[in-house]
DNA sequence: GATGAATGAGCTTTCATTCAT
DNA sequence: AATGAATGAAAGCTCATTCAT
């Protein structure tokens, strides 16, 4: 219960900082969209980019996870990718289908900028599971190379960056659809189907029965 | 003559905001970069949003030409996507090896938002530019896949956001290197042979002879 | 027991006041430094402003009940005036080798301004105590002006002003240098001398034999 | 004509500075009392600190060039301090009555704790003048000790620490005065005429004639 | 055309104070 | 009595924009 506060500020910040930006958020606006007072908001983060450091390692954090817990159910590599991108799916779903992959974007100082000792640890953890997040993908990309399963012609993080780049593009503009620009001429159904076949692109010469 | 400074703005306001994103820019610093005072800024430009679409305005023209007349030098669908994806690489070469891809994706404020008369022509002349870059990417591939030399299971759009999204997220991972991120773990050649290698994904059953 | 922790709060309040002066001062700290919680500092006390008082009027009734009780163990004037001068040096001592002092001269509101009757009335008191303690010196200096002991052409008020104002300036020069300030060059037996020097000099023309 | 804000806003900072003490002054109050705006404040001073470190350095420079001025007109050392006190007199008058020595002595924080250059540079610069003030203060008293004019039992630094302390003191007390506090006794004609007395307790064995 | 001093709306942040527990 | 989460007024500061020169 003392902690749902906090909760309810990180996850009105994630629906904030996905529509406007970190930059264009207000903290009032947060605060209100979370049902606080402005102060709280200073009470629990010193200031706006300790909330955006703890909004990112929080979404970065609860998508490892869930890679992991999910990645542990299979051993084809192309399962796990598969199941990977349904997690980005889940994940925009629940977060009332605003792409909060933005986030994970905005642009950080440098890490000599912040003095703040909390924070910088806070930054450091981010790069930890930034770090974790394209081990995960490399590892599995890695193993299947190794198994003839995926396409080996390419560095691991290579693929890695494509899948990832190709995703962030294609749900990016979906949601722009849905803030009724009318020139994206494609459907959610279009982008599973399209990070499906991207997959498929790079599977290897081996093909299990 | 005339011109000349106000290009100079828009040269200086391409780095700066490359560098640190529209929100983070600040006239002054642009001005000071342009070599000019804050006030010439303003006498060119009505104001920073103006400044922002002048910019995107020139970068997706200069792009467009450069598509244009390079594209027409063959015929072949691949060579023309390889062509794009060499005009990327020469862009950011041209501008001091900055990824100016971030100011094309800055989020615009809705067009019913903007009172101007001058800048909701210049929004739509942008929009009319957007239409036009991914009409030529998607009439090289729909052209290609009617030839049969390019993938015809997924809608030609969808072809091109995942190369964008991929060359994107392939270029802004570089320039993080570059800034002295050690964690990027690829090389300006990797990132157009890994290009490169997409593309190659996407050709189709007949295979040119 | 009872008052216990009002005392501990009270003390606390002199260190942090004496260390940073009222205004910067954070209650939290204060509380901190005490060992309760922000919420019991407010228990007890009306607001901040009411604390400092407290803290003015502990300090004025503990300097007066101590010169009132060390003058009445002699009758020469100047034994008294060294024993008051005494008495300044033993406080900043027992105070961890703060001054103390800073706390008495700092700015208070005028009176009017102050709605709570309590407070109104513990700011009475602090006067009636500054008063007091003015008379005592001023007692002690008119007395020995009377038998010719102490300088007359001076008003017994401009006397005490004299003595206490060079006494406050050296004490605090003193405290500077514990602080690591290196232009101070003289140091605690200085001070003693310095202020017994200054006493002598407003000898009258009688001496005592 | 383009110093005159500046300089406005400095002398309405000595007012507000003087009466409310720093941390109770408030930007917009000195920013109105200037005739100015909120912004141009900051835009001629980094921020508020940097304000009260501008006010101290331009009080001190006015004084150790006062004291230079006046100083080089005698050879007595008793005429020098005479001309020194009423330095202080005059700058009180000159700046509408108000004793702005408590800006002098408002509390700075350490050095180390001040990120910019500038303000490390203008921290520094107040150093200097007070050592020379200081430095002012000590060679009159120390060349009057040397030609026996003034008393030798004490080291000078430390007959300036009380001359300047007294002062302070008799004018801090005499603007609680026209403020309106019943409880100060003396007048200032009382005060110059006590702190000559003072300078006169000092005088040395042999009198000039 | 060109400058940069001047403005002020709008934001972040601080911290005394309150109050449910 | 005691806690500390929660509040919000008040202040400092930023920076796009204006305007006299």
């Amino acid at each position: 219960m003392k902690k749902d506060k906090q909760q309810m500020i990180i996850k009105a910040a994630i629906r904030i900082f996905s529509r406007k930006g970190y930059q264009y958020a207000i903290i009032g606006e947060i605060a209100k969209d979370a049902g606080v007072s402005k102060g709280l908001v200073h009470f629990y983060f010193e200031n706006k980019l300790d909330l955006l450091l703890s909004v990112i390692l929080f979404l970065s954090k609860t998508i490892n996870e869930m890679i992991q817990q999910k990645c542990s159910l299979s051993k084809d590599p192309f399962v796990k990718l598969h199941m990977m991108a349904q997690i980005f799916q889940d994940l925009v779903r629940q977060n009332e289908n605003l792409y909060w992959g933005h986030i994970l974007s905005e642009r950080l100082p440098d890490i000599e900028e912040i003095k703040s000792k909390k924070l910088k640890k806070k930054y450091s953890e981010i790069l930890d599971e930034t770090k974790k997040m394209k081990g995960l993908f490399d590892d599995i990309i890695h193993q299947g190379q190794r198994q003839g399963l995926i396409d080996s012609s390419l560095k691991p993080q290579m693929i890695g960056q494509i899948i990832r780049g190709a995703g962030q593009r294609l749900y990016a503009d979906l949601e722009l659809k849905q803030k009724g620009n009318k020139h994206v001429g494609y459907t959610e159904e279009d982008v599973t189907s399209a990070i499906h076949a991207l997959l498929d692109k790079f599977r290897g010469p081996k093909i299990r029965s």
